[in-house]
DNA sequence: CAATTGCATAGTGGATTTCACTATGCATGC
DNA sequence: GCATGCATAGTGAAATCCACTATGCAATTG
């Protein structure tokens, strides 16, 4: 498949940000975009339509967290070749992103050019991190000592960051519930949980503490 | 200035972003991108040195933040015109940068193709904003028109204002009262008074609200 | 001056949320 | 196979939210 051209399907439902990545690819004769997704669904039905050579994602979608969508295109095909998008500050989600079964990660810190690097990195077979990350990755996997500065929220799963981030939104619990499609009481645990993990005493410090990570971090 | 060609800043340090915005600007022949930059300061720089007929100003930047940018930026030059380019699912940004001088705002869930139009209906001197938007702050402010540059905190009495401020610092209803010496019931028409005044629709609405201004200010 | 307006305070009652529990099914890991 | 963690959901009592009404006191205004 490296001889000839590459195909991409672009997973992002932000316009102007599609257009980006497409206008970057297009630049490269070898590289071609063969599809565009902007929800969980329909990435799905494209990924196992067209099989791609590589499936870009933006992490925060519409429906449904970019996270969940690479673990399942992972759970169905281990070998599909997934780079991840974030326009986030902060590499939260980095380390997820690979372990859901990602092999790149590109942040909004990185430069521009990294791109069509990372592209071709992944379409070589290898994994795509930058360097700050890879540094921070094998200093925290080797060592094993405390790091600094490393806040609880890292200690947070993907479903109880989701939520943290629509109580910083400024959503009701039911609010919450009916966009995830879950019950009420299953948002109230999420809320338990997050006040423990974060060490927080009641409802309105959970509140106040989503409402500025919001505000910091995506 | 309409009738020759209209010169555009872009703040933006997400590159591949910033190659989106770019590319649909360059479709129109009028239009043209006589800058870009990446943080706070280059932006103030380039905005006192070109005079650019628009500046589209991402939300959040690496350094500082982009309504920190657009207050800035109004204080110094009110006519500026500026666009606000928000990546956020939700809007938790709009009124806030409609406050702090913007004339217009983008958000992610903008349909493809919105952007044009949105810098034209600004350099017609006219607010853009989506239709749901629209709705949304039309419906809160029945008969009273959009007044930017103007916080509806203003409105607030000093009582309010305190109780706004312990609320932001995360404390219960109930601890609010004991600290003031005051009945819950009297908290809670307090909450209820700086819900209307600051037009939040619900308790979550106003916690969100009052974390983030006492982040700021307070 | 009487009337209105705004502020601080407090109550009622039904709907919703919080909070501290318990619980099940499914993975992962040792 | 047994512990641990995650996602999900329920129960019941306490707290809160929310939309009302209400009172007393100031300042403003016609």
């Amino acid at each position: 498949m490296n001889h000839g051209t590459s195909s991409i399907l672009l997973v992002e439902d932000h316009p102007v940000m599609r257009d980006g990545l497409a206008t970057q690819i297009r630049n490269e004769p070898d590289l071609q975009i063969c599809g565009e997704a902007e929800d969980v669904n329909e990435a799905l039905r494209l990924v196992q339509q067209l099989h791609p050579d590589l499936v870009i994602v933006d992490i925060c979608l519409k429906s449904g967290h970019g996270i969940d969508l690479v673990r399942r295109v992972h759970d169905s095909d281990p070998k599909q070749r997934m780079l991840v998008n974030s326009m986030y500050d902060e590499d939260v989600y980095a380390e997820r992103a690979l372990q859901a079964g990602a092999m790149g990660y590109l942040s909004k810190q990185s430069a521009r050019g990294t791109l069509v690097p990372a592209i071709r990195t992944l379409l070589a077979g290898k994994t795509y991190l930058s360097p700050e990350m890879t540094e921070r990755i094998l200093r925290s996997r080797i060592g094993g000592r405390i790091e600094v500065g490393k806040s609880p929220i890292e200690s947070l799963s993907n479903r109880e960051m989701e939520v943290l981030t629509l109580i910083g939104q400024g959503r009701t619990t039911g609010a919450i519930a009916k966009h995830l499609h879950l019950s009420v009481h299953t948002i109230d645990t999420y809320r338990e949980k997050l006040k423990i993990k974060l060490r927080l005493s009641n409802s309105a410090e959970l509140n106040r503490f989503a409402a500025q990570w919001v505000l910091e971090n995506g």
